[in-house]
DNA sequence: GCCGTCGGTTGACCTCCGTCAAGGAACCCT
DNA sequence: AGGGTTCCTTGACGGAGGTCAACCGACGGC
């Protein structure tokens, strides 16, 4: 199935790019349908190529051996994962499963690469993704490794208020996929949810959320404990 | 104090370039020297450029706001730090602080984006440092949610052989800063050793490690518990 | 020499949070 | 309707590991 050829100019990693250079993307690319639960790739699997979302959700995750899942990151339409995998050895370094139907643009790996020589603009734009990411995954370093549950999770509503650009929304995930993202597990999220809404930080109701006390977020979110 | 062309000419990131951009790059840099304990910038300060180290040691660290740090890296010479900073706002990500006596290589902003545009090599170059990070990132992440202690401290034992090519080596940081590294702090490090040295899977003497039984490191890397 | 600092080790304690288990609510199917 | 998922919540329990504290050896300065 062929692509739109205003859908990929609306994708952020080809901001700027000229006509002919668009209908070359168009040529080399092709679009893939998934449905809910698809795996779109396995860690450890050789790279086919780059992928930009074009519709629906897609979750990136580790998974342990013995079956416990982190979620890296979840992917919304425009934006392209496995940049990363295209340029090392190793394959995919984590997994892809649709989290609803899905559409993918699917760039093989080397009319990608072949494009990148001639289009240096395309590199800086990967080179600003990838740095974005790489604070995003530094940050959640941080807070696995220095932070509580519950300041993660303050943190994980001030980020999404912030990005979302107002302090109420609906989730468009599981509570036990938010679990996995802020790196714990469904029943400590839902313990630290209802301690929140008890201190009327926050409301939660199903799965629309609202900031009520930002100030006490920030608190929390800062360190586990002041004094 | 200017640069050595030899030893720009040696590092990865500008392998393959020709002599006048070697050149280029001797002009736009600058040789800065630092003492052990002295702080090269600190997270959130506007970044002045990027760095590659040349000799010593450099540590990239989170600092939460009580003070505890997480070591995210130790750089060794020839390897560039601080890339994405250059290419995000906000600023430097984490902080950085001399280890021991150094010397870095620091290409300020403006003039080394406008080489990234005559010469995409470099670019490339960026994109494959860029995403080794980003694997160790995730890796890191899936280690801190999903393994206990033991296993990242295997797993660090593993990858540090294999990166060096042998079974044994020295140190070449504190054990509280290898604890910071592997997300935990200094007692649970040592206690871990002791462990680990009981079991004859180890020999720690100092600052001198060997392996003595890989598989059984294997093992306890993958999964907490196997039966 | 003596003493201060720093790194490392060990012990005792206690808390956060992951696990197990059970029950409920909401949403599919026929 | 009813029965099967899937998702969510709550309770009880236990353990991994962080914290506090004391102690020791090595090193460096004066």
């Amino acid at each position: 199935m062929p692509a739109d050829a205003s859908e990929i100019r609306s994708i952020p990693l080809f901001a700027g790019l000229e006509e002919t250079q668009l209908r070359r993307i168009q040529e080399i690319c092709r679009v893939v349908e998934h449905g809910r639960r698809d795996v779109l790739f396995r860690e450890g699997e050789p790279a086919e190529g780059i992928f930009v979302l074009l519709s629906g959700r897609v979750k990136i995750y580790k998974l342990s051996p013995d079956g416990k899942e982190h979620i890296l990151h979840v992917v919304r339409p425009g934006q392209a994962f496995a940049e990363a995998a295209v340029f090392m050895p190793g394959g995919y370094p984590a997994y892809a499963e649709a989290l609803q139907k899905s559409r993918t643009l699917l760039l093989p790996k080397a009319p990608f690469l072949a494009l990148l020589q001639d289009e240096p603009g395309i590199s800086l734009n990967i080179i600003a993704t990838l740095s974005r990411y790489l604070k995003q995954f530094a940050d959640r370093i941080e807070d696995l490794s220095l932070k509580d549950v519950s300041a993660r999770v303050a943190r994980w509503f001030l980020n999404t208020a912030r990005e979302k650009g107002r302090d109420f929304w609906d989730l468009e995930i599981t509570k036990g996929e938010l679990a996995s993202q802020v790196g714990t597990v469904s029943e400590t999220l839902s313990r630290t949810l209802r301690k929140f809404q008890d201190a009327g930080w926050v409301q939660v109701r199903g799965r629309f959320v609202k900031i009520l006390d930002k100030g006490a977020l920030q608190a929390v979110a800062e360190g586990p404990a002041e004094e």
